[in-house]
RNA sequence: GGUCCCAUCGUCUAGCGGUCUAGGAUACUGCCCUCUCACGGCAGAGACACGGGUUCGAGUCCCGUUGGGACUACCA
């Protein structure tokens, strides 16, 4: 019988969740979900210093934004010091740990020491054979073997192995009595029972010193494998400089969830040539096999066109209540869903974010001046005038404001006056939007409703002295 | 410095010894469509890091070089 496949994403709150963490988050909840097995969700905040309870908060937010959604926890490491203690003392019963009064700050100068030196710097367990009991100035470490080599079958980079020689023993308990990270991890897996560890391969080299201590423990270690990295465009670890956002600041700037998935999802990923996924084409063909080894540099473009794809394939109905807050944003307070869907339905196929999209609707609610300068300039002259008395009149006139009627209008205009399409156009656009670029007349002119057109058209005329 | 990981168009990637004069996507350029801007369609340019092997045959396997990255804490 085949065990039961669990994952688990472990965020510390020491910050927001940035795209680094979602991606690794993504391929463990895909995993889980793709075997039917159960995502877990816990929360790494032993380092008392830096954690704080707000960022736990964002990012619980944003996993759930991003439909992320996990079948246990979130548990806190904070709750768990109990479990930790317990396997403390299950490691010095059996000689495998010994504690350590090692003054950090010494413990600091020896380190640096070793580094002037060229030297590996490592603890040389000086307190190995001391035989110290554990008290309220004590640190444990784990009694790394000397010899020998540990390695493991990683599920996408393969065979790793490293030599013990090369680890030192390492602290697993504080002084303060909280565990390391490399140590609560190990207690965690095997007590939730995770069977397969995915994480980035940043985390490679700690992964033999938390094999020795489950061989320790009398454990068997899960699965691992680990996914490359994210990188920026300077070709190191993704980090706020390089404009990697935190989750929510993607949301905030107008990408859809689906987007932000589809695009986590391939990058260190692929299904053949496909680029587009379904949440449940995701879950169906996800695979660690099918995950490349080279890490990935983050791209916005590649980001911004899937959004873009989104935002077509997004019904207007739906485009338009998501669009609600950005227009807020804007200074447009509506609650008008109608309307913005409508206004959604024109502009989906030239915005690639709903902040862009807001930021284009502008001028179905605003006055459209004062009018952009150089559109203006270019289209509002007074050779326009013509142009934009004669539309006022057909427009006060009752011509029906419907595809077919305006296109006419556009196309009758242009003959009666003996200019080209373009030229009656663009000054009604001008006149109308304040913008040389804007979505077709014949749909943004329904929109705004006979008598606001011919109000900016009034507008505009005045404009010219007319 | 040491250990470990990685290496196909600028970027994301397909490729699991012959079907590769290397495919797709994005970004870029041009053309078409067109009331503008987009969208869409078509076309173009663009990569197997280098050197040795193994093999009848290597982008694909092995070794080395170079390059990049991660880690090197009583952080996670």
């Amino acid at each position: 019988m085949a065990t039961q496949v669990r994952t688990r994403f472990s965020p510390s709150p020491t910050g927001a969740l940035h795209l680094g963490g979602a991606h690794t988050a993504l391929f463990n909840w895909l995993f889980a979900r793709h075997h039917g097995g159960v995502f877990i969700l816990r929360i790494e905040d032993t380092d008392m210093e830096r954690s704080r309870a707000h960022f736990v908060e964002e990012i619980l937010e944003a996993l759930l934004w991003l439909g992320l959604d996990w079948d246990e926890g979130p548990y806190f490491q904070s709750q768990r010091l109990a479990i930790y203690d317990d396997f403390i003392h299950r490691l010095l019963k059996a000689g495998a740990a010994y504690c350590c009064d090692c003054d950090p700050q010494e413990l600091e100068a020896r380190r640096q020491a070793a580094l002037a030196r060229g030297d590996k710097p490592r603890y040389d367990g000086r307190c190995r054979e001391r035989g110290l009991p554990l008290g309220p100035k004590t640190a444990v470490r784990f009694k790394t073997p000397q010899t020998g080599i540990t390695f493991w079958h990683d599920q996408i980079k393969g065979h790793i192995a490293f030599e013990n020689q090369e680890l030192d023993d390492l602290v697993i308990r504080r002084a303060d009595g909280i565990p390391t990270y490399n140590f609560a991890v190990v207690v965690d897996d095997i007590t939730m029972r995770v069977s397969h560890v995915i994480r980035g391969d940043d985390h490679i080299s700690n992964t033999p010193r938390q094999i020795l201590i489950y061989q320790a423990l009398g454990e068997e270690p899960p699965l691992f494998a680990h996914m490359p990295l994210m990188l920026g465009k300077d070709r190191t670890k993704l980090s706020k400089r390089h404009g990697a956002l935190p989750v929510l600041a993607y949301r905030d700037r107008g990408i859809l969830p689906q987007a932000l998935t589809n695009y986590l999802a391939r990058l260190g990923w692929s299904h053949g040539d496909q680029e587009i996924f379904s949440r449940e084409e995701l879950i169906r063909y996800f695979s660690l096999e099918h995950v490349g080894k080279a890490p990935g540099i983050h791209d916005d473009d590649k980001l911004l066109w899937l959004n873009s794809h989104y935002l077509k394939e997004t019904p207007p109905e739906e485009l338009g209540r998501l669009l609600l807050p950005f227009l807020a944003k804007e200074g447009i307070h509506t609650d008008d869903a109608v309307k913005a869907a409508r206004v959604a339905a024109t502009l989906n196929k030239r915005a690639k974010t709903l902040m862009e999209m807001a930021q284009a609707a502008r001028f179905y609610y605003l006055d459209p001046w004062p009018y952009d300068e150089e559109a203006a300039r270019k289209h509002l002259t007074p050779g326009a005038l013509p142009v934009l008395r004669e539309a006022r009149e057909r427009l006060a006139a009752g011509v029906e404001l419907s595809e077919e009627g305006l296109t006419r209008l556009l196309k009758d205009l242009a003959r009666d006056l003996g200019v080209k399409v373009v030229e009656v156009a663009q000054p009604l656009r001008v006149a109308l939007t304040g913008k040389a670029a804007s979505p077709s007349l014949t749909e943004l002119i329904p929109i705004l409703g006979r008598e606001e057109t011919i109000r900016r058209l009034d507008f505009a005329l005045r404009h010219l002295g007319a």
